[in-house]
DNA sequence: AAATGTTACGGTTTACGTAATTATC
DNA sequence: GATAATTACGTAAACCGTAACATTT
């Protein structure tokens, strides 16, 4: 049978034009690709070359043989390619979220429970997220309401409350509760990729001016020194260090609450309830 | 690098389902597949089965792996049959004629200088011979007429004179020459696969109806005993046994005779040399 | 003299099959 | 007990590189 490695001398050889050039960019002796060049004009049964005494060159046949050589030695390394790439995705774990809080926390348990495995995670608009749930994309998604269907399940776990973050001396800086309304107008500072929350601000907002910010470090540190009103929530509240020159005051509109579901396929519920319990 | 001989254990495991049954019918032992599945994995970096301790099934990365393996395969296959086909094509001498004789002298003159060569002979319409020719499907056309340009040389290497060949109590049969006017009318035996010569009764004699017989050694017989007027030629007369009991008479029209010619394209010319000197 | 390709030879590596082992039906 | 897969092991085949050789530039 023929052998892709005499595939891919035949390829070299026609790259380096002679024996010995193609022997060292293949780190091997010429003898070695001599007898392999032989071998193979044996099992095709058909010249590939015009020997000489000193002397090797492709003829027209040698020539054909190079090019289908080399769809071959293509392909085989594709399919390498292909294998690798299925089988990562096969075993990659991939959650979309429409809010980082609860992707935050899901990724959490789900290293807790699958460490082994690859995960995968993005927050994404909506629909997006129910597009790459029913094709497969993802295994998991995380949204905002829930859903129940013939393919897909959702089930709650978690809740998100937003509040205001404002400077010691804002003039609202004293009550009990404020309304989105009431800070409308004003500029505040915003994290950017909060996904949904995004939406939600511009809508109930608009005449804010955001200042987004990328990197989450650098928005703690205009949070801490500037006197621009900001956003925070209960579970940033938990998980970070907060400033200590600011109030936090609830938000009293029902947007500024989120109720977080997974949905997933049916289909997967086996696979996933050890961690669909423990969430 | 992967070998295409494991791609073949791995699409014969897939089609015998267990180790054992393709190793039968590989013709090798179970520990060789062992080990060449094995070493697949590695290669690949992938798993493509689900082992038990004495089970090993496919798993969905294994079977992508199976599809992808096949056509692999098949390339290769493919990839041999093409190149014997080429290289055949390259050493095969192929002669068109217009009409028999001719090609059986260039035929035997052909095997005496390339003895070792694959020779392969036709008689066809003009029109395709020279459409032939250019497109290389030709080495050497044979043609009733000569030509001379940029592609194509020609040279004339042989004469063919028809007779009629009658029965000897045919009303005409003390003639020293007939025409084929006079002829035309009467039914006549005709061999099949005579190129243009064909042609050349039927526009000659349009109310002449022709028996034509495929097999020449019928047309043979047929020609002995039955008293149907036939043609003959200076070149069968000399290369085949005459029946006894018949006269032949020259025919008068200059269309009873021809000059054929080889036509061969310049760029040949070198490798014609020896053949076209000894014509 | 330098470079190219082929053949010869010796030693290592590889790869095979048999046999033993473990597990399942 | 029969079948299946894997592992262990000894042997035989394959393969590689060095060296020697033959040609050509």
């Amino acid at each position: 049978m023929i052998e892709l490695e005499q595939l891919q001398h035949l390829v070299t050889f026609q790259e380096c034009q002679t024996l010995s050039k193609a022997a060292k960019q293949l780190h091997i002796s010429q003898p070695v690709l001599t007898r392999s060049m032989q071998k193979l004009e044996e099992e095709l049964e058909v010249n590939l070359f015009n020997r000489t005494k000193n002397k090797i060159a492709f003829n027209e046949t040698g020539l054909l043989a190079v090019s289908l050589a080399k769809r071959i030695l293509d392909d085989t390394k594709d399919m390498k390619k292909q294998l690798v790439d299925f089988d990562r995705k096969l075993h990659t774990f991939a959650i979309g979220s429409c809010a980082p809080a609860p992707l935050s926390y899901l990724s959490r348990k789900f290293s807790q429970f699958y460490p082994q495995r690859t995960l995968l995670t993005e927050i994404k608009d909506m629909y997006i997220l129910i597009k790459g749930l029913k094709e497969k994309d993802y295994t998991i998604i995380i949204m905002p309401y829930d859903i129940e269907n013939e393919q897909i399940e959702s089930i709650p776990f978690m809740e998100e409350q937003l509040f205001f973050s404002l400077p010691l001396n804002h003039p609202l800086a004293h009550k009990k509760s404020i309304s989105l309304k009431e800070m409308d107008g004003e500029k505040m500072l915003l994290m950017s990729n909060i996904g949904f929350w995004n939406d939600m601000h511009k809508k109930t907002m608009p005449h804010t001016k955001f200042l987004i910010q990328n990197d989450r470090s650098v928005f703690y540190d205009l949070v801490e020194l500037s006197t621009l009103p900001s956003f925070t929530s209960d579970y940033v509240m938990k998980t970070e260090i907060m400033p200590q020159n600011r109030v936090i005051i609830p938000i009293s509109d029902a947007q500024s609450h989120a109720t977080f579901y997974c949905w997933y396929l049916r289909e997967n519920e086996s696979q996933l309830r050890t961690l669909l319990y423990h969430l």
